[in-house]
RNA sequence: GCCCCCGUAGCUCAGUGGAUAGAGCACUGGCCUCCGGAGCCAGAAGCGUAGGUUCGAUUCCUACCGGGGGUACCA
């Protein structure tokens, strides 16, 4: 749980009277947790202590509210302390409270927004997101997971911790073979099978290959082709030796060794095609992590045999398992096949233990692995942190935020996506029919419990059906005032002379405390992994910056009215560009962290 | 069969045990001599069903009903 008192000093001070009052009135020592009450007439901060401590105090909580307003010395911006309802204990804060914010959030900027951790909180945090397979673009499906894990990485570095934004890249095994064989069955006018990939990218990947390397890659044999799933299985004999092909896939037609090379230099065709794709969304990786080098670099043998040595894994039928039963996976997982081959799950304990050693005791708050995954993954989860716990990775540092999938609509119709038969929409395509900012902010004011329909025929409407332009709106209309303002000689660095206690209209005091609750707002948007919180904190900003902008004129009209009249509107349309300012400041931060635009015009 | 997610206003969705459950869209009626009407104000409308835990449940637990996804010596 997120608490106020660590973002903003005056709460921290109240918080810690009002357990001090607690103590004082002779009842049990506790946290006193300030929320916000959901009416704003019941003032800007509540305490719901006396209502817990009704049961081990034995009294009726609203008397042991009175007791604690008793005892409690408020703090000179704290103006009443009133209890309410069942024992609430509600406080108002004073004016100068609201006017010390405007400053700050002027000069503090993006800081305002942000959290300084000291060392021993601070978690050094690797999120792996998207990771969808090398095998083809990427479609729109795999924008949401791309959006949101770029967003939480955000909120947790915005929440004070150090954070690598990581891509798995399944650049090994079987399908890797299979990709190379497709493509070179295509470069090679052959047919395909039902097993192979198929789709227009495949013939731009072969003609590029082609252009680059030449008709011999597709026909001769290397004398040193890669091996994809490692050399150090019993079955392979080492680099250029010959790959065994699963007796339940299609023979290939083509030679092993050939589409092995193919393979390879196909997928990072296509990786580079997805770092492309993601880009376009906005999305930078940090870490692009290679199945292959786990195989290559003899990880998962060493992983494998440590686990073993641990005693962990036992072997049936030639075949070598985990024991992740006893850790709360449904069974025990094979490691090596009965041929020697390693599975994909070998490498996956490979990856989370390498992992896991590039963040342990970086920072003082530990080590942190956030996987995310879509729902059709969902049946990972378990295994997953079953390994950690084979590997002694501390369970409650594995974190698997499983996301619900993805709907393509046109107009309510499912669009039909089917990779087999190449019939794909890629992001970029929805991208480029939708922009940028639309999509993201589609993917991320949901929760990632639900399911999303993403009706291309809604989307790309500039309506508030799309409520993305409802909050940048708000931000360019700011940004429009503030240019009309400063042409008549308004100065944003003035803010100190500004008169700001003349903010006392009810639509400039809602903004005033709507602009409070950014830094509270990121704090638990990151430690819940809900980027959605943040979205819709930022709608709720533009809508009260709207009702502001409607009943409160910054620039007064000109008209004639007396000297001191034009003084008094003067003044307060200096204090009212500050407020304006802060909350422009504000919206942009939003926006900022969900890595959405904020358009100085629309 | 077992596992995960969802069911809140006519529609799309917020709401991590608290006070009178909120937005947008759609609908009805208002607001432009003046900083951007992609806006503002007002009205009507809701927690799938049945139990349980709790001072207090949309929130936690159980069962049921309805929808989505998953359940490989594949990768």
């Amino acid at each position: 749980m997120a608490r106020p008192d660590m973002h903003d000093p005056v709460l921290a001070d109240l918080a810690a009277r009002i357990r001090a009052a607690v103590v004082a009135a002779g009842l049990p020592d506790t946290d006193p947790a300030l929320e916000r009450p959901k009416q704003a007439e019941h003032g800007d901060w509540a305490t719901t202590v006396a209502l817990r401590l009704a049961k081990p105090a034995k009294q009726p909580p609203r008397e042991i509210a009175q007791q604690l307003i008793d005892h409690l010395e408020l703090p000179e911006v704290v103006t009443e302390a009133t209890i309410a309802g069942p024992g609430f204990v509600n406080f108002r804060l004073a004016h100068r409270y609201h006017e010390d914010l405007v400053q700050r959030i002027v000069e503090e900027g993006l800081r305002y927004a942000r959290t300084e951790l000291p060392d021993e909180r601070r978690e050094t945090v690797n999120v792996e997101f998207v990771s969808a397979n090398p095998t083809g673009p990427l479609h729109i499906g795999a924008g949401r997971w791309a959006a949101t894990g770029d967003a939480i990485a955000e909120l947790l570095e915005a929440a004070g911790h150090a954070v690598t934004r990581e891509y798995y890249v399944n650049d090994a095994g079987e399908q890797i073979r299979r990709f190379g064989e497709s493509v070179v069955l295509v470069a090679t006018g052959r047919q395909l099978t039902e097993d192979h990939y198929r789709g227009d990218y495949i013939a731009d990947i072969a003609a590029d290959l082609r252009a680059e390397h030449g008709d011999e890659l597709f026909t001769r044999a290397p004398g040193d082709a890669p091996t994809l799933d490692g050399g150090g299985a019993a079955h392979a004999s080492g680099p250029g030796g010959p790959l065994t092909e699963d007796a339940d896939v299609a023979p290939g037609q083509v030679d092993a060794a050939i589409s092995a090379r193919v393979g390879v230099l196909a997928v990072e065709a296509m990786r580079q095609r997805i770092e492309d794709q993601l880009l376009e969304l906005g999305v930078h990786f940090d870490v692009w992590f290679s199945e292959r080098t786990l195989h290559d670099s003899g990880a998962i043998e060493r992983t494998v045999a440590e686990l073993t040595a641990d005693g962990q894994t036992y072997e049936t039928d030639g075949a070598v398992f985990l024991r992740t039963e006893v850790h709360g996976d449904d069974k025990d997982r094979v490691l090596v096949r009965s041929d020697g081959r390693p599975t994909y799950f070998a490498a996956d304990c490979a990856y989370i233990r390498d992992k896991w050693a590039r963040v342990d005791g970086q920072s003082g708050g530990g080590g942190r692995l956030i996987y995310l995954l879509g729902a059709d993954h969902h049946g990972y989860v378990a295994r997953l942190k079953a390994v950690a716990a084979c590997l002694g990775i501390p369970g409650d540092r594995v974190e698997v935020p499983i996301g619900q999938l993805v709907n393509l609509l046109r107009e309510g119709q499912p669009v039909r996506m089917s990779k087999r038969a190449g019939e794909l929409i890629t992001l970029d395509e929805v991208v480029d029919e939708v922009g940028v900012d639309v999509t993201r902010y589609a993917f991320l004011r949901q929760s990632l419990d639900s399911t999303i329909d993403f009706d291309l025929a809604v989307v790309t409407q500039q309506s508030m059906e799309n409520p993305v332009y409802y909050v940048q709106y708000a931000h360019a209309r700011i940004s429009s005032i503030l240019r009309a303002a400063d042409e008549r000689g308004f100065d944003a660095d003035e803010v100190d002379d500004a008169d700001l206690s003349l903010l006392d209209h009810p639509a400039e005091l809602e903004l005033l405390t709507a602009m409070a609750q950014l830094p509270l707002v990121v704090a638990e948007a990151a430690e819940l992994r809900a980027t959605q919180r943040l979205a819709r904190y930022a709608e709720e900003l533009a809508g009260t910056f709207h009702r502001f902008y409607t009943e409160c004129r910054i620039l007064a009209p000109e008209e004639d009215r007396t000297p001191e009249e034009t003084a008094r509107l003067e003044a307060l349309g200096r204090a009212r560009y500050h407020l304006a300012l802060a909350a422009k400041q504000v919206l942009a931060d939003a926006l900022g962290l969900l890595r959405v635009a904020a358009p100085e015009r629309l």
